[in-house]
DNA sequence: TGATTGGTTAGCCATAAAGCTAACTATAGT
DNA sequence: ACTATAGTTAGCTTTATGGCTAACCAATCA
């Protein structure tokens, strides 16, 4: 299972609305279907793309096919999202240590001018 | 700023290595380019992309571009995701409630079966 | 001022995405 | 057996995506 997938996968309206009743318990195609105004064939491609993403599984039982949430996907985005923000949250620290660095600075410069 | 294009501007592996090269500081359009073979008009649409769903900012002194990560874009996905999470593992909890409670049944069926 | 550098615009192409309808399969209910 | 239900397949359209080249500004630098 891939980022890249994961992330497609979430960009679109209609599939994190599926993702968001799939947290509220497993349901069938035809349930998941009914809160949109769109051809079942269609809301079918949503669904393959969640389950290639690895973010839904579903199983066929009789006629039925019943669809669930797999985390494990979302966790994946979480953890990356997560170690990026902390990359950029080490930066802003060492920025932060910089802009005190050019504070020291330009006092000694005012004191430099003054004293000129 | 919309999850839709946040979520599509993540959703792109060039896209997500510009990201983590700017969480290593600010860099020029043409530093960016670098890494990637990849024509410079290609990249810039990247970072159009990437602009236009917030998670980059750039401003252009001189004749230089210089781009860097706006976090409240990440932070965003970060929150809607683990919102999700949440919800499922309440759902989780519910769903090991529902089985302890399926256990149980087992059990007395077993003691009614044996009692019969 | 003339050449170089850094980016931008415009326009093209191939492929993928998101939707549709119509026709089909297979199970369940009567 | 017949009909209704639940999905599925196939095939079409429109629009978006990701890439390219070529030509074009606009700042520096020599």
């Amino acid at each position: 299972m891939q980022l890249d997938h994961v992330f497609g996968a979430l960009s679109d309206a209609t599939r994190r609305a599926i993702v968001m009743r799939l947290c509220d318990g497993e349901a069938s195609v035809g349930e998941l279907a009914k809160p949109f105004e769109m051809a079942l064939p269609s809301l079918m491609k949503h669904i393959r793309i969640l389950e290639s993403s690895g973010l839904v599984a579903s199983e066929k039982t009789g006629r039925v096919r019943m669809c669930s949430l797999r985390t494990e996907a979302l966790a994946t985005v979480e953890v990356w999202l997560a170690a990026q923000r902390e990359i950029w949250e080490q930066r802003l620290d060492r920025l932060e240590m910089y802009v005190e660095k050019l504070k020291k600075e330009k006092k000694s410069n005012a004191r430099k001018r003054k004293s000129k």
